[in-house]
DNA sequence: TCAAAAGTGTTATAAATACACCCATGC
DNA sequence: GCATGGGTGTATTTATAACACTTTTGA
C-alpha cells in the first residue's frame, strides 16, 4: 500500500483552514497527442477513483488567481489560456466515495470533514502543449495519467460531464480564442493540423477545403523542409504565424444582415 | 425612514442558517421595452445602493434549482429560459458598503455577519416578457425599478460588469437559444423586431436584409391586421411561429470546410 | 509501377451585403 | 404633394461545400 506523505498532508490540512469551504475549482487541461484530445486524470487514493485535477480558493485570493495557481501546481506553467466554462452544483457533488478510499491511511478528521461536505465547483479549461507533464500536486493523488476525452466516462463524480461541457465551450471558442498557440508544437503539417481540428470538432472535415481555408488565412508560414519518416509523399512543415493568427480571431457572428 | 418588515427579517435570518455561506446567485433579467434592453435594479437599504437581484443556495438544493427559485421569487415566473453566464469572485466582492446602509435599522448581527463576508457569485441571465413586474423579494430591498443596460454603470458592487458579461453571452446565444419567445409580445411588427435585434447586438442592421432574412426563415406568421396609431404607413403585425423558430435554432458554427 | 497520402483546382450553390426603388399614410 | 417610415427587388461579392485531378514517395 502506498504511504501518504506526512509533511504534505500537514500542509494540506493547514491550507484547508484558509480556503473557502464548499467551493472547489476543477481544471480540464486539454492536450492533443497527434491523434486525439486528452485530459489529465489523477488517482485519488488507491482504489481506482480517477478524477480531473482541482483545488480550492483561499479566502484572500481572487477566483481567477486561484485557478491559475492550481494550474501551475498541476503542470508547472501559468502562462496558458485559462477560461471558465461553467459552475456545477448538484447536491450530490461530494467526495464521500473518494474519501472512503483512505480508510486505511489514517487521514486527519479535519480533512475527512472538509471533503465530506457538498461542493460547488467552478470549471476552467486550458490548453497544454503536447510535451507538458502532469505534476503530482496533492498528497491525496496516488498517480496521474492522460485520459482520452472519449474515455472520460470512467471518471468519478460528475467529471465526465465537466469534460464534456469544457469540450463544448472549447469548440465554440475555436474562432475567437487563440487555442492553436498552445495546442500546436513548433512545427507541424497541414494533415496534422486537420487532425487537431477534427479532434476538437468531433467530426471529419474535407481535406481540400480545410487546406485552402488555412492557407488563405495567411496564418501558416512554410518551413523549407518536409517531414521525413513517412512511407508516402512527405508533407510540408509549417509554423504558426502568431501575429496573423491573433488578428484572424473574431467574436463576430454572421447573421446575414 | 422606511421600516423593516420584522416577520420577513426573521424569516431571512432563519433561511440564512440553511444556505451555503460565501456563495451567492445573481440574476440578470433582460427585458425589451420597445426601444432598449432593461434589467431590474433593487434598492438595498435606503441610501441609493442599487444592485441586481440575487439570493443564496440552500444546503439541500441543486444550484440550478436555487437559481430558478430566486427567479420565481423575483418575477413570479419560473418557466423562463435561465442560463448561467459566469462566476465572479474577486476578494473585494462583499456587501460591506450595502450593509452600512442599515445602521439605522437594527439588523440582527447574524445577518450583518453573513453579508460582511466575501462572496463568490454565480451569474444567470434570463429573458422576461415586457409586461412582467419585479416583485419585492427581500426585506432588505426598499424599492425596485427597471434600469436601461446602458445605464448600469451606476450599479453597486461589480454588478455593471455582471450585466455586461451577461449581455455578451446573450449576444452569442442569439442563434442558438430561444430568446425571442420570451422577449417578444404576442404580436409585433418587423421594425419592432429589428429594434430588438439592434438592442441586443448594440449596432444598427440593414433594414432590407433584416426583413428578408426574417421572412425567409419562415418563423413569422402574418396577422391580417396592421398596427394603427402611426402617422406613417402602418406596419404589418406578425406573430412568432414557435415550432419553426425552435427548428431554426442551431449550435453549429460555420468554419468553411 | 502501384498504393496511399499530400497537394491543387474547378464548379455549383448559398449566404452576406449594399443599395435602389416603390408604397401608404397623415399632415 | 411631400416627408417619413414601411415594404420589396436586384445585383455583386464572398463563403460554403462537394469532389476530381495531380504529385510524391517507399515498397
Amino acid at each position: 500500500m502506498a504511504q501518504l506523505n506526512e509533511d504534505a498532508l500537514r500542509k494540506l490540512d493547514n491550507d484547508l483552514q484558509g480556503y473557502i469551504p464548499q467551493i472547489s475549482i476543477n481544471l480540464v487541461i486539454f492536450r492533443f497527442n497527434g491523434e486525439a484530445l486528452e485530459v489529465p486524470g489523477v488517482l485519488v487514493g488507491d482504489k481506482n477513483s480517477w478524477t480531473i485535477p482541482g483545488g480550492f480558493i483561499d479566502q484572500s485570493e481572487n477566483l481567477e488567481d486561484a485557478a491559475r495557481r492550481i494550474l501551475k501546481e498541476q503542470i508547472g506553467s501559468e502562462k496558458l489560456l485559462l477560461k471558465q466554462f461553467g459552475c456545477f452544483g448538484n447536491t450530490s457533488r461530494n467526495f464521500g466515495a473518494e474519501i472512503e478510499n483512505f480508510t486505511n491511511h489514517q487521514l486527519p478528521n479535519s480533512i475527512i470533514d472538509w471533503f465530506s461536505r457538498r461542493f460547488i465547483t467552478i470549471g476552467y479549461y486550458t490548453v497544454a502543449p503536447p510535451e507538458l507533464k502532469i505534476l503530482n500536486a496533492s498528497p491525496l493523488f496516488f498517480s496521474t495519467k492522460w485520459v482520452c476525452v472519449k474515455d472520460t466516462n470512467t471518471l468519478a463524480l460528475d467529471h465526465a460531464n465537466l469534460v464534456n461541457e469544457a469540450l463544448k465551450i472549447l469548440r465554440s471558442d475555436l474562432l475567437s480564442k487563440p487555442l492553436l498557440i498552445d495546442f500546436l508544437p513548433d512545427s507541424f503539417t497541414i494533415p496534422e493540423l486537420q487532425k487537431l481540428y477534427e479532434a476538437i470538432l468531433g467530426r471529419t472535415v474535407d481535406r481540400g477545403n480545410f487546406r485552402q481555408r488555412m492557407l488563405k488565412q495567411n496564418i501558416l508560414t512554410k518551413l523549407g523542409v518536409t517531414k521525413k519518416k513517412t512511407s508516402r509523399r512527405p508533407p510540408i512543415l509549417y509554423t504558426l504565424n502568431k501575429q496573423e493568427y491573433l488578428k484572424s480571431l473574431t467574436e463576430d457572428i454572421k447573421l446575414g444582415f
